[in-house]
DNA sequence: TCGCCGATATATCGGGCCGATAGATTGAGC
DNA sequence: GCTCAATCTATCGGCCCGATATATCGGCGA
């Protein structure tokens, strides 16, 4: 689910590895502690696929956001020569998203994966999807935590002089389930909403008072 | 974090594999799905390093729980011999934990590891641990959700106009934290009432009223 | 009685993730 | 100029997981 998150945010804007995580961290907090173990990795294999590319290596001049297609010329050059060859460059190595990416990228918000980080993932990233995708997910989402809660509660009903932490365990857990529902239940609350309002928008007809 | 969780269960009962798998979804719950990929390789590295042995061969004859030490004498192995070579033994290896066994238990209850699946594990084995072990794992919990909680408040209070799907998810996260820190808190008071209640008992005098 | 099937049971493999670590540049402060 | 912390890319071993292979077991219908 890496892939997921570097593509979500390189959609937004061109970064290099160390600024990534660095994005990361802020807009997925603690849902997602990508170490760079991962993310390195992730980006090569997105590169190899296609999915990213290198828009610019940055060396420390000012020439930032120079594409890579076609030699350099002229001065850059001769700067970047310079600055090699007495300290050798950054290279930093910016990467941007492909039209492959873009594809990859809705692949991925639409997998059935449903867990806690997954799901959070692809809250944080529902800017880049359409509604019914939006409330498609929300309703998978749902339907996974109703299950999850009813096979907590069978779990607690089924023995009942057990361990007291164990007890406390799945107490909080189906309190942590149920309000993360309706939690669910709000935001498609919400999203259905916006999506009569847009209709209402559109077609003003049959609107009664 | 496996190993924790084996271990933890090994020590309530000698199990094999498959059982083992069993137990720890009902203990557990959706706390930890351990695959046999993960499951058998542990197992492994667990005998490995003499934390785990196996203590029977439940070939399907009705002594099960025969202990490894020393050859197989009389009926039972002629028994045995029978059925290997008619129809292959089943080969249940039942797992028992050992004196190295339960120090690595004790050992990895103190590990610092703090995540929600790691500390959920923890206190699931809550009771294979003494108060004041019980009340350092509970308090350092509690000093982590602080700590994510300040965290996720200033990443919330740092943009105002965000994307609205993520602002939701910070919030959610928010509110879902400050619950987490309530109950902490509740089990750590539950702890302290009952050391004082221990102390009572062992030590009337002082009391006032 | 035979064959089929789902549950039981052990095990491995490829691939991905992570913590630790390495190696290098850069800017700030002194 | 010197040190130090931050920046930046990258790899390695080890672990975890889903998929897969293999084989037995108990029950049920033909």
């Amino acid at each position: 689910m890496i892939e997921l998150a570097i593509l979500g945010i390189l959609k937004e804007a061109d970064l290099h590895g160390y600024e990534l995580k660095k994005h990361l961290r802020k807009v997925l907090g603690p849902l997602s502690n990508v170490s760079f173990g991962s993310l390195y990795p992730a980006l090569k294999r997105l590169e190899r696929h296609g999915a990213v590319a290198v828009v610019a290596i940055d060396d420390g001049s000012e020439r930032a956001s120079m594409p890579m297609t076609g030699s350099l010329t002229g001065e850059a050059a001769a700067f970047r020569a310079r600055r090699r060859a007495t300290r050798g460059p950054r290279n930093k190595k910016v990467y941007g998203i492909t039209a492959v990416g873009e594809v990859r990228l809705a692949e991925l918000m639409a997998d059935p994966a449903d867990d806690e980080r997954s799901f959070g993932m692809k809250l944080a990233f529902f800017r880049w999807c359409d509604r019914p995708t939006r409330l498609t997910l929300l309703e998978r989402r749902r339907a996974t935590l109703l299950q999850r809660l009813e096979e907590t509660r069978r779990a607690v009903a089924a023995r009942e002089g057990d361990d007291p932490y164990v007890r406390a365990l799945m107490e909080h857990d189906t309190e942590s389930t149920m309000r993360d529902i309706d939690w669910i239940g709000r935001l498609i609350a919400s999203e259905q909403e916006q999506a009569a309002s847009d209709g209402r928008d559109k077609e003003p007809t049959g609107g009664h008072s």
